[in-house]
DNA sequence: GTGAAAGCGCTAACAC
DNA sequence: GTGTTAGCGCTTTCAC
């Protein structure tokens, strides 16, 4: 349909070398840049040819000479959770502006170990992940000396780290439903994995809520511990109704679980902002499109993963916390701007 | 930390076979499990070096030899769509499944030529795309022999295509708004990705809302064309209450767009499902945490991926569609089950 | 500014 | 059942 070529043996450097009158050593450095200089005219044969000859670089041929790949691992616990999804487009974006492809991968703690060792098979440049690896995993990393990021995770571990300011955005809001709304009473919503066991390690939102409470001489004695989901929001509204009816204002630490709240509370009379403010934390696009739209606690993503990128392919070894943005919605009890 | 290996240059194969005993081919028919037998104490001598060694394959080594790589591409316009991220979520496990890795690339139409030539120059095993390619990227794929299929594009192309049943699942969605709602204007809010354009080739939702109508003896006037988005789904309410105010209930071709016209119709008071009963397609898990929950067609994503999987990695050529399956919850009208 | 050549780690004939 | 060996396509050192 196209032309007439014969596809039955991929062109390798050599093609190109013969037909530019070259030698391959100097399609190298032509398709590379370096390390050693060529001629203008003799470039611009060779470009000429690889143009001819649909010449494509293999890229296994490289990573096994160089030893290293331009594929980066990406690690979330679920990509159809928004927030994990804004991450990995975030990631995805930053990767190819570096010119460097993703792998995705889903995994949880405890089922890293596998890929990871699959990861530095592949001889990746690196790998960003947002599940906390569990310390086989982590020794994985260690022996093929593959650079880790963890991102969005406060958590204290190994290795380099990238996360929003969660301790202060999670007190921007709350003081917000306080200071603004005049909330006495603001409950807590928090994620967790294991809700039933409590023993997640804190990542600073909770005392980010707390913060704001002592700031205000408020008590913190209104918190619930669901998943991080929509359906754990759900189980919270259930929660919050028995156990803590007379809060009047709640901060819930992921958008699902705002979502999941809004959700659960159908039916119950109770409706949002009017009965009940409502402020979350993550800044997901849907958080827009909610009824009400969520009051959020916007993460600045984009730039986050840029950093992460850009960690793994020059590493420095230096943690660092991006700030974070109260978006005001109705979900508060502010009115839409004008 | 944890022990006293010498980290320093990575652990091949062939001190795998020192250590054992043996040559470097058994190591290689114990780690494929071929392509020739080996005896059984000889392999457990082999394992157990591994083990002690900490050996692992170069991925890039056996790709080079073999080309062939165990990564397959991913491609979708834009993985926070929470379709296109359940999308990736089936992708991804199935593929795991498989035993391969998963590259995830953001682009659309127009931009995929470079994506495909990346994917290609690591010898990927398949690419699976839910974005539509271009000619050009066509061109790419098939000079380097990479199988692809599209997966949720029913739009005619070349290669091999998995989607839902498109026409079947629409037409049942109008077709419980009509027969069990009693609904006589049921209006149709259809994705664009240039809804000013206009110029979609159709994949059969417009055909099956059009089919339920015609059965029922009803007309078809009342279209709205916005982007597949949220966003879209609020310009929607905004077109539905100028142009067709009549229309008693409304098709939209995506969740976002129901989540976008629930949200748009805020103020204007018109509620769901007492004045406008609703119905969508995608069939996404936060369907069932809107408010009200969407009645929507389920698209059985992980059943389509396992076989976009399965068919790059073992071609058939046969393209197939999945069968849809209404869930109905509170947005059409129907009560939640006791 | 260019070329020759030595591998990178692995697979799979092929020999025994 | 096991060993020997010839490359896969590329980068880069070292000559010229």
């Amino acid at each position: 349909m196209a032309g007439s070529e014969s596809p039955q043996r991929a062109v390798t450097r050599n093609d190109v070398a013969r037909l530019a009158g070259v030698s391959s050593a100097v399609v190298s450095y032509v398709v590379n840049n370096g390390p050693r200089p060529v001629a203008d005219a003799t470039r611009a044969r060779v470009l000429d040819a690889i143009d001819k000859l649909g010449y494509r670089p293999n890229a296994a041929a490289r990573t096994l000479i160089t030893g290293r790949s331009d594929l980066i691992g990406l690690v979330v616990p679920d990509i159809r959770n928004p927030y994990f999804a804004a991450l990995a487009q975030a990631a995805e974006t930053a990767a190819r502006a570096h010119g460097v492809n993703l792998v995705l991968a889903q995994g949880a703690t405890g089922a890293l170990e596998q890929l990871f060792e699959s990861l530095a098979g592949h001889q990746a440049a690196g790998i960003i992940t947002a599940s906390l690896p569990e310390p086989a995993a982590l020794a994985v990393v260690a022996r093929g000396r593959v650079p880790l990021v963890r991102l969005s995770l406060a958590t204290p571990s190994e290795g380099t780290a990238i996360w929003p300011d969660y301790r202060g955005g999670a007190r921007s809001a709350v003081r917000h439903l306080v200071e603004v709304h005049g909330h006495r009473r603001v409950a807590l919503v928090i994620g967790s994995d294991h809700p039933e066991r409590g023993d997640e390690p804190p990542d600073g939102r909770e005392q980010g809520w707390r913060d704001a409470l002592e700031d205000a001489g408020l008590t913190t004695e209104h918190l619930v511990r669901v998943h991080w989901s929509a359906a754990g929001g759900a189980d919270a509204a259930r929660l919050l109704a028995t156990r803590h009816p007379a809060a009047t204002a709640v901060f819930t630490s992921s958008d699902q679980q705002a979502i999941g709240l809004v959700s659960g509370l159908q039916g119950t009379g109770r409706s949002i902002p009017d009965d009940l403010a409502l402020a979350s934390f993550d800044g997901s696009p849907e958080a827009a499109y909610t009824v009400p739209a969520l009051t959020t606690v916007n993460v600045p993503l984009a730039a986050m993963a840029e950093d992460a990128v850009a960690e793994l392919l020059a590493p420095t070894g230096r943690s660092h916390r991006h700030e974070t943005r109260l978006v005001t919605r109705r979900s508060c009890g502010c009115t839409p701007a004008a």
